[in-house]
DNA sequence: CAACCGTGGCT
DNA sequence: TAGCCAAGGTT
């Protein structure tokens, strides 16, 4: 490993003129806010996070005032963001952060790691960006950075902690500041120009210090499998049409109006099941059925 | 640990 | 068009 400073200094500065002006970024953005935006991004793009996070935050300003209203609420206000069981969770963390830690989110990695949805990465991220403390926060794209400009592949390797976590900690400045500016502008380096597709190598701040770059740009030579199944047809698919329909009810639905959005019983039975399993769905009697 | 869990925009 | 991809987490 060579010396990190420079290339940690060079992040360091572009993310000083570099950095997107996000709502997470501003002055004065609470503890709760970065929960929150943290789980919205999770396998969500910027851009479609930003608007639900001015909603919730607006609606739910604390953990209390989340903890308040039903899950169900909660659920319907995700909207389209994907992935509901984010918002079950979250839903979860703010009983939890309201029970057990006085309402304030809690700002030691173990204590976050505890509550429900929260793994290695949002765990880090809300005590670097909401705390200020230092620790090395892992993403998405820390990992194709940190393995195309230190280690000369073409893509990250699958997401591994014991390999990670030390990985950025050996870049990791020395004081609490600027750890997490460095943090913050890996992320940025690899949502702007390290990108997966079509990287922007000629705006490059660390262009000179790339391995990748110095090895010659080397392609990936195994064949990718596909990222996800296909989705047309899928019970992910099923289940997303199921709740969509609750979404727009205001009322409990009866097992045929659902059988009219999906029509394969199959396929909506799967459905059902999986949905009622994981809390996203109650079901008082035997054909209706309402957000939690 | 591979598979699963939504949705929509881009190429 | 069909596949890729987006600030992950859980089982």
């Amino acid at each position: 490993m060579p010396d990190p400073t420079p290339f940690s200094t060079a992040v360091v500065s572009w993310f000083a003129t570099a950095a997107r002006d996000l709502p997470w970024r501003r002055p004065g953005f609470t503890a709760w806010g970065t929960l929150v935006s943290e789980f919205m991004l999770q396998q969500t793009p910027v851009v479609r996070v930003i608007p639900r996070l001015e909603e919730w935050l607006t609606r739910w300003p604390t953990p209390a005032a989340l903890a308040a209203a039903p899950a169900g609420d909660a659920v319907r206000a995700w909207q389209s963001l994907g992935y509901p069981r984010r918002a079950l969770n979250l839903h979860a963390c703010a009983v939890a952060i309201t029970t057990r830690f006085g309402g304030v989110v809690p700002r030691d990695v173990p204590s976050l790691l505890s509550l429900p949805g929260v793994g290695d990465y949002t765990a880090r991220a809300v005590a670097v960006f909401a705390y200020g403390d230092r620790h090395p926060v892992v993403d998405t794209n820390i990992r194709r950075v940190i393995a195309r400009a230190i280690e000369g592949a073409p893509d990250a390797a699958a997401p591994n902690a014991r390999r990670d976590l030390p990985a950025m900690t050996a870049l990791l400045p020395e004081s609490d500041s600027s750890a997490a500016r460095f943090n913050a502008g890996m992320m940025e380096l690899g949502a702007l120009v390290c990108t997966a597709r079509a990287p922007r190598c000629d705006e490059c701040p660390v262009a000179g210090l790339c391995a990748w770059r110095a090895a010659g740009y080397p392609e990936s030579s195994v064949a990718r499998r596909p990222v996800q199944k296909k989705y047309e047809g899928s019970d992910r698919q099923a289940r997303g049409i199921v709740l969509g329909v609750l979404r727009a009810s205001p009322d409990p639905v009866p097992h045929a109006a659902l059988s009219d959005a999906l029509p394969d019983s199959a396929r909506l039975g799967r459905a059902l099941s999986g949905l009622l399993a994981d809390g996203l769905l109650i079901t008082d009697s035997d054909d209706v059925y309402a957000l939690p």
